[in-house]
DNA sequence: CTTGATCCTCCACCGACTAGAGGATGCAGA
DNA sequence: TCTGCATCCTCTAGTCGGTGGAGGATCAAG
């Protein structure tokens, strides 16, 4: 196929220069070959895999658990169990996070509800945060998986 | 009050020594009193804003935004409009990450519903990662303020 | 007096990029 | 052919909100 500097991968599959080039360092894509100046060039197949590991991104998936869809993708002859249970626990870490962010969504609106037009001493807001005691106390997030 | 090393308040707030240092060093917490052998001691007030902190980090506010809430608690005089821009803000952020969030899930489902036992050339999981446009495409993530 | 817990500072590391310096190369128009 | 700008290269450092460890001092109890 057509060869592709890198601005056209990067263009084509609307991911930055700098994050294919990232992307290499760390692995998840192979060394593509050089022009006699050095430039790297790509082909389909790297579209594709450019395509997946964004993808996966999009959803979420750590860097390692892509790194083992992708040797899944690259040997299809393998089973799957690993592809399905990275899937399944990052689909619990997507509720646990979606759970986390409803009990603090709570808050803010018990926060912001009543509006604010006086002096901070009186100020809803500046209250909730000073005493914890004043809200629900089962939002408790600090270190979390999924960070989109 | 009774004077306080750095491990009492750490264990009194739940939250660990080298964080309480790390927020003094990004200027959340003043530099305290020292004994004189150097060691770092606290207070009730001391106790009270670093609970502030824990708080408003909880609810995912940004430690510049907690910068500004904490100038506001320190001066009680001021208008708290500014306090309440802030918390409508990380409540847009909030709702916007929900959101975001839901899709994701979606997805997830809809990779993981069929359950897979077979070789991964035919897996569900690894088939939705290569083409996107086997799902629903409206998820888009990358970049988000909120990190909880 | 010794032991083990706690404290100190300083520095490096985490994830997943992003940005910039400083320089080489490619390509299009005049 | 020259000029000039876009694109590319490598390398380093910064982002955010911490976490962890090395190497050493100090404290409190037995």
């Amino acid at each position: 196929m057509s060869p592709l500097p890198i601005g056209r991968l990067a263009k084509l599959t609307d991911v930055k220069v700098t994050t294919i080039r990232f992307y290499e360092s760390i692995g998840l894509l192979p060394e593509p070959l050089r022009t006699h100046s050095d430039r790297r060039i790509y082909d389909e197949g790297d579209v594709r895999r450019l395509g997946f590991i964004k993808h996966a991104r999009q959803l979420g998936f750590a860097v390692e658990a892509i790194r083992d869809l992708l040797e899944l993708s690259d040997h299809p002859e393998r089973v799957c169990d690993s592809a399905n249970a990275i899937a399944q626990e990052q689909l619990a870490a997507v509720d646990a996070k979606i759970a986390q962010l409803g009990a603090l969504r709570e808050e803010l609106v018990r926060m912001t509800a009543a509006g604010c037009s006086g002096p901070a001493a009186s100020c809803r807001v500046i209250e909730s945060l000073s005493d914890h005691g004043l809200c629900s106390a089962d939002h408790k997030p600090l270190a979390s998986q999924v960070s989109v």
